[in-house]
DNA sequence: TAAAGCACTACAAAATCAGTAGTATACTTT
DNA sequence: AAAGTATACTACTGATTTTGTAGTGCTTTA
């Protein structure tokens, strides 16, 4: 359910303000790339969730999801529009430790 | 339901993450103060979640709910520690204008 | 004192999320 | 080639949250 507004804050915070997802973020720039990387940084997300915001983000194209031969499984990255996020999320930060 | 986390941004997401709390700011910041004028800003919101929203901000020390004499109702305003949220709405709607 | 505006509160229905268990697929070992 | 294993999911039930509508109570104004 969306919010029903046309303005870029609305527009953000229809992706970044569901549950979850600010998390994901912050473990996908402290470095995690695997499912079970995120799953264990976000210890209590359950995995049908998790796979959820990972297809809403790579929908956004905020991440990628790349499959490399000779390896199991897929590793997900942030896209050069994804990284432009970094501001936002030390800003959090930022605030979330006054 | 919290995060279970002890991070700066989880600390952060934890309140600032829920539904519509970003949009509350906005229009907080954007000069609404009364309790029917952000309810006509956010059209969507049901008016028990904004009661609870508002609530859960004055106790984060974010806003002040004041009652003027002379005239109907109360007013809400943001603290000097709600308005140090201002970069990151910014941030956001930057980002949200890509 | 009566009327009207404003700020809520109550509650049922709908949507979302949590937690657990089970499945699919690709690689690895035997 | 067959069996085993690691990884990444999907399915499902019950709990929690949010929506939408209707109604209540205080405060000012007439």
């Amino acid at each position: 359910m969306g919010y029903g507004q046309f303005c870029p804050i609305a527009k953000a915070t229809e992706l970044l303000g569901e549950r979850w997802m600010l998390l994901i973020l912050r473990e996908l720039f402290l470095g995690s790339h695997r499912y079970s990387e995120l799953q264990r940084g976000l210890s209590r997300i359950s995995p049908s969730l998790l796979t959820k915001r990972l297809k809403e983000l790579e929908q956004a194209g905020i991440i990628v999801r790349k499959t490399e031969r000779g390896r199991k499984g897929h590793e997900y990255y942030l896209t050069p529009a994804g990284k432009e996020l970094q501001p936002l999320i030390e800003n959090l930060a930022v605030w979330g430790m006054c």
